[in-house]
DNA sequence: TATGAATGAGTGTTCATTCAT
DNA sequence: AATGAATGAACACTCATTCAT
């Protein structure tokens, strides 16, 4: 069992409830006293719980982080996964830059702190090496009115959906750190920077 | 003496040749093990000299790190005010790019770690809570040839030069993360962005 | 909290035994190295217990030499109370004075160089500026008995109160460095100076 | 050689001045930044010295200690050795008392921290067990008009020469801690305490 | 199963002392 | 002789992890 999976699924309810504390509580602590306060210790006192308990169910500190990570990722997949059911490349982007507008600006420091641990090289094999917003980008640069350069060459589509997840990162980390709230902004300066950049022709070398 | 000021300026040849062991072997730990390798004894040793040593010229970790930081925007920052010279807007905003992607390219990992250890708050205010980077965005967008809506408006083109920061910062830090070597390739996407996002007329709301 | 509170109540039995072990290690440490040999990691060592453990309960060094000052103090004003429900001035200061240096030559290593930490300045604000002792011997110096000029004068008191503490502590402690034994014929001997003290008439400038 | 003396004497004049410096400059030290921050380098610094010198003059830092601490027994000493020219005992110990208020409310904080470093076990030996104080406190206590008690009994003598010494230290440090700066209201009470302790008749047992 | 006490390797930092220049 | 750069053992303190109860 590799040491990053969760230990064992938690069956009782009592436990799934211990658990989702964990996780609120390390999410809690994380935006309160960012990485340098987050230590096991902090985390379990928080969730109510003993440091006994955090490890329990979670082998390490860095599979509470993990965990930590998906359960964000989660709810934004689901979503992204709905704005992939839209009918054009430019609605469905519109939708997933939205999205990640809107999840970068409800708990900034929470985002912009998991993006960071999510980079450490522990996580990127754990997390596979493509992540799902790349792999989600890349399909929607395929789908109609995407870029014809872009359609029908699948490396450059990755190259693409790359800069593209890089550029939409950047941005909102920023915004949420100089504590920007509005959604509707960003998600437009945003737009601005990926249409921007679509519009361009590829570069003939 | 701010506790991030160098603790006393080497005279001797020997010391000054001290100070800069240290500082390369600082990077060198960085590149080679991650912010989690990076502490005060890994670093001396590299450097072949002594923490007592470090702690002659550096009066805390921090100081250390945020020395390595100035270092190397140093040269970069020379580079950016020369490309302030250039005629329009545009050939600025090129050359600002490019330097970036060159930068970056050059020491990758060193490059993204210290833009993080940058953003710690321990170092923003002894950086000037705006960067020198924003700054320089912010006057090339005053420049001849830049968007109107712009030129005229100043906390626009401060929102405007944190976007195109942010833009350049999210995609160089990928780039250099995926291993790219190519820096030209890497200016043009970034170009096609920054670009792309200034030719898109400002929201109405 | 203070950084010089006990950081925890033990609750468990264990932890209890723990607390008292590193006080006692503390003591002995104190007693057999001096204050050059009294370091956390040699308390530790010594309570048979981690520095780990130590740092559970007390937040600091000096947390751990304070808790220690108290622990001593905790006795001996236990028996200088009631040694104020003695009918005289003369009866309540020769019990004043018996019980100090008992107090003093029970452990004297340890006895005075907890006396020589009490007196940091850390320390002033967490004992209480005037210390419990003077406040006793000022109240003895009103008792039935005392030399009149004093029972009305509370300054002229205050400073005799202090003179006196000083005069057993230096006694006291001398007493207990020369490695002296018999406690009767230290006390014989500070009472006449305690005595002979109070019964000079004060001085006409 | 021991560690403790002076490591060589200083001939030319030069030499004299930078040793007169180091103690100097010791002293200061000590007086402003107390036990703490008391070390090499700041002495070092203060006196316009390298710790290079510091070193050829000094064979450590517990031998620069010493030398102040002789340094400033030395002119107390001479006065000392004047007071035993006066006629009776009376007078004499009063000179004595005089002086040692005195010298004590000069440099409060000096004398204050010299004599806890004099206590220390390293310095015992180098300043001879029994420390010139006390002995001429014992030979006053011989003098016409001592205690007929004490005139014949050496031992007696030397154990009130320890009693009287460490009631005037003890009461002198405090009043210097205090910041008391009334020397003769100081030497009034300590002669009080003295006098008073010696009219007490013997113990009896 | 849950608790929280215990562990100890590891980190930042200081400072007495040495020694090349 | 004088300088001050260099050394490194030592110390206070943290925190991920284990384990007795």
């Amino acid at each position: 069992m590799s040491a990053l999976q969760i230990r064992k699924a938690p069956r009782q309810r009592r436990a799934v409830h211990t658990v989702d504390a964990l996780l609120e509580a390390a999410a809690l602590v994380l935006e309160a006293d960012g990485l340098e306060g987050f230590n096991t210790n902090a985390v379990a006192r928080r969730a109510g719980a003993s440091v006994g308990s955090l490890y329990q169910y979670f082998p390490s500190k860095d599979a509470l982080t993990l965990a930590l990570v998906l359960r964000e990722k989660r709810k934004f997949h689901e979503a992204l996964v709905a704005a992939q059911a839209l009918p054009t490349c430019r609605e469905a982007l519109a939708s997933l830059v939205d999205l990640s507008a809107r999840q970068q600006l409800t708990r900034p420091n929470l985002a912009r702190l998991l993006d960071q641990e999510e980079a450490r090289p522990e996580f990127r094999a754990a997390l596979g090496d493509g992540s799902n917003f790349r792999l989600v980008l890349s399909a929607m640069l395929a789908m109609p009115g995407a870029p014809a350069h872009l359609c029908e060459d699948q490396p450059r589509r990755g190259r693409a959906a790359d800069d593209l997840a890089a550029m939409i990162r950047g941005m909102t980390d920023a915004a949420g750190e100089r504590g920007e709230r509005d959604v509707d902004d960003l998600a437009y300066r945003i737009g601005a920077a990926v249409f921007g950049y679509l519009a361009v022709p590829p570069r003939q070398m």
